[in-house]
RNA sequence: CGCGCUCACUAUUCUAUCGCUUGCUUGUUUAUACCAGUAAGAGGAAAGUCCGGGCAACACAGAGUACCACACCACCUAACGGGUGGGAUUCAUGUAUAAAGCAUGAAGCCAGCUAGUGCCGCAGAAAAUAACCGCCUCUAUCAUUUUGUUGAAAGAGGUAAGGGUGAAAAUGUAGGGUAAGAGCCUACGAUCAGUGGUGGUAACAUCAUUGAUGGGUAAACCUUGUGGGUUGAAAGUCCAAAUAUAUCAGCAUGCUCAGACAUUUGUCAGAGCUAAGAGCUACUCGUUCGAUGCUGAGGGGUAGGGCGUUUGAGGCUUAUGGUGACAUAAGUUCUAGAUAAAUGAUAGAAACUUAUUUGUAAAUCAAAUAAGUACAGAACCCGGCUUAUCGGUGAGCGCGCAUU
RNA sequence: AGCGGCGUAGCGCAGGGGUUUAGCGCAGUUCUCUUACAAAGAAAAGGUCGGUGGUUCGAAUCCACCCGUCGCUA
């Protein structure tokens, strides 16, 4: 990727806020578990003109601490603001909207280099999910 | 110099790359929005939600009951169950002693069991207006006898001095007194209550005097006094998609007339009426109701969004007053505002702490290596309390050691 | 954000109005019965009553503060 610059940026339009989506992914969406996450997805309107809406989410349950959770959340959101692009490129040539949300479900504590090389993993996989298809209509 | 305690302050720093939120400015744009620049961006506890207040909505003549909370005194405060100072009590340490005491420090929901009720296991005669044993007197009987008496068992009384208990046993000691005893009396004390004097704003202390002396428990029910209307920003208020729809207006189905088709019901198109009709009433007037669909208006209001929302009992400095909490005056300053929730991620360096090793006679000096740098994230805002916390700085106090 | 309840043996529960040995059921252990297992019967063991302080002569129980856990308000 030599010509246009990357988009590295991750501005509030992007994140998942609507609450209505949110429970009609746990109802309706589909999941898989790429150790330590858990992706729900599914296609759907958006409020907001861009191709994808992600949230993260991290359990009470095993991180007692606000502050804990939110430093496993900044380094996600950071890991997935770095490596976006491949997804976002997919998605906007295709004509439908992405609605993610990807929960860490480890017990402990993970490296960083764990959660980042976990996170290109991931959005490998949704990418290759949303392409594949519509090539072959193609 | 080392150790400990208390109080106050502080809560690692810098660089590079990439990024987030908000405000302002410029440009593009009808506007949202986008680009660029610039400024700001977590705490001492933001936590627990244990108290108090502001603020908001609802309720409310007044009084009482219930319920809840609090409880030595004075002061501080917007207010408090918080704080400051003082008093009494208890505990610890030191000192001293026959015992009290004195000094220092700490602690606590320190109103009232002399308003009433309840409770006090086991042990013990008895756990509350105590006679089981014991001691003493009297009565009559029996035995004995030195004719004084002594003993036995029985009855009637008196008596709280003594009795292996227990957390607690009826005001302690000494003397008098008595049949035996007893605050029955006296002296020195203890506790409680009243009156008066002195000191103190007061709690209280102290002295004098009078009277009394049947335990503990209210963090038992309760009594007395004081205070409390209820609910909490998911309060409240404004705007307002989609869908359904109260209501209003118009049109149509409607009603009447005649015509064509057709076995009657019915179908087709045309003209007229905005009513017809029903209820109330003997009648009129009057008044109320009046199905369905379409179109438009429209109220409440969901999703969603705005305000509430960050200038406030505000912070800082200085001066004055006060033992102090704190107050007053002057000057100065504006310093987060997110909403699946911003304030960051990664890399490197420095600083600090600890440990080990090496150098040096030795070290608190120098170098190297390793580990660590806490607790914890605003969510309407303040004042406290409680809990968590690697460390650092300053002040005060105490102890130990060394030197003079 | 605002509230309420519950922590007792491995598990599920009593006991809370104060003092006596903290009990019940199931499970586990040992023994009896049986050729053996199950069932039944008997016996013993297992608890600092979530933690720390306080009130009291005495606290599982009363009071205060923490810790854990469950639920409600939409």
């Amino acid at each position: 990727m030599l010509g246009p610059k990357k988009d590295v940026s991750f501005k509030k339009k992007e994140h998942l806020k609507s609450q209505k989506i949110i429970s009609s992914l746990f109802t309706n969406g589909q999941s898989k578990v790429i150790f330590p996450y858990r992706i729900v997805w599914r296609t759907c309107e958006l409020p907001q003109p861009v191709p994808v809406q992600v949230a993260f989410s991290v359990p009470t349950r095993y991180f007692q601490t606000a502050v804990d959770r939110n430093r496993i959340k900044r380094q996600m959101r950071e890991t997935y603001r770095a490596h976006k692009h491949q997804l976002l490129d997919n998605m906007s040539n295709t004509d439908q909207q992405l609605a993610v949300m990807i929960v860490f479900i480890a017990k402990n504590k993970r490296p960083f280099s764990l959660i980042q090389s976990k996170m290109i993993h991931c959005i490998r996989f949704l990418s290759n999910t949303y392409t594949n298809p519509h090539e072959e209509n193609l």
